[in-house]
DNA sequence: TGTACATCAGTGAACGCGCGTTCACTGATGTAC
DNA sequence: TGTACATCAGTGAACGCGCGTTCACTGATGTAC
């Protein structure tokens, strides 16, 4: 049963954004592409219509998957929420490099080259929300900064501690506050918000 | 062929060691119980008289594993090594946590119970080698630090782009020293290990 | 200390099972006239 | 605009394959005497 372009357009559009919510939720190997297309409203047969592959499916999944972080506000404000609980608790609409960059290890090279676009988008991105004259200086506290929310959100979702999780995104928070002034100039030794 | 009690514990102990270093290097799901028997120097179907299951395996090996960090000399050096291309390029012998973190997402609880476990261990370890007096800022410096480390590590990994690559780590590098002194005191505006 | 035998760590074939992928088929779409 | 038909997106059964796990068997170990 041949459905129009248009038709056509929308279930790959949907085939997509269920994969991306999948993988985020579970990792690649967790969910099949069986699963993928139930949840788009399919059947698995046609899956190779719209993709090549798992592989490229996951590539594509990972160029497609868009973050709810509300870019508005402070970097303070972001900042807040990406570390928050309900963004651990609900990978499957959150950061996609948080939820996906420690599955690169095994991965096609496609897959890695779709990885490593989000990523420098993303600091390149943040690097121009970060206040302050000094190009180098901006790039520097982008960089350190993801690392560090991208680490405390992959370590914070990895333990079945609830104390031990939560204080990794507070305390992560609290230490990246204390070196990033909300607004612009950082006092002689740094012991703000202790 | 019934071998000595001795050699049964050498055999387990050597499949710990190569299942924690399978692990680290390709992930749970790439590496199969038959590889790491064989790695063992075993065959597959004598594995159930040691473990329970993949699984159980996979707890144990996380408790096993240990990251070849000399934890000699001043932090500083010890955060240079953690940050370094060597550290990135080799996951196999490397910090279990950074390996291993991001694949909890859809693991047994006996298996996130060990990670918990392990980061917990690593915390504590960590804040009890950091200076100054207060006892809760020591704390909040090894998280947020920790957090830095692990996240520009999985980064640093899961990148195809060697500069990019490279640049995660040197910058993060920078980015925590900044703030950390080598010894007590910084210098005014920190540019250690450029 | 030496011998007879029960124990049991390790072997390798075999089992289900779920997965990614293929393929003959269907029937609505969209084009040629 | 209306009709005839070629196209092709989607269906669902079927395929290999590798995996975790099981099991009957083997033969060295270690104990009872």
């Amino acid at each position: 049963m041949k459905v129009s372009r248009e038709q056509m357009t929308q279930n790959r559009g949907r085939i997509l954004t269920e994969a991306a919510r999948l993988f985020r939720e579970k990792g690649f190997d967790a969910v099949s592409v069986a699963e993928v297309m139930k949840a788009a409203g399919l059947t698995h047969g046609g899956f190779y219509g719209h993709f090549r592959s798992k592989d490229d499916l996951i590539a594509h999944a990972i160029g497609h998957a868009e973050g709810s972080q509300s870019a508005t506000g402070s970097i303070g404000a972001w900042i807040d929420s990406y570390l928050s609980a309900p963004h651990r608790d609900h990978p499957e609409l959150g950061c996609p490099t948080a939820a996906l960059a420690g599955l690169m290890r095994d991965q096609a090279p496609e897959v890695r080259a779709a990885m490593a676009q989000k990523l420098a988008t993303q600091i390149e991105s943040l690097s121009a929300a970060i206040p302050g004259a000094d190009r180098a200086e901006r790039r520097r506290a982008a960089v350190g900064s993801l690392s560090a929310m991208v680490g405390a959100l992959i370590l914070a979702r990895s333990v079945d501690d609830p104390a031990l999780s939560d204080e990794l995104l507070a305390e992560t928070r609290a230490w990246i506050g204390e070196r990033s002034p909300p607004d612009q100039h950082r006092p002689a030794h740094g012991s703000r918000a202790a």
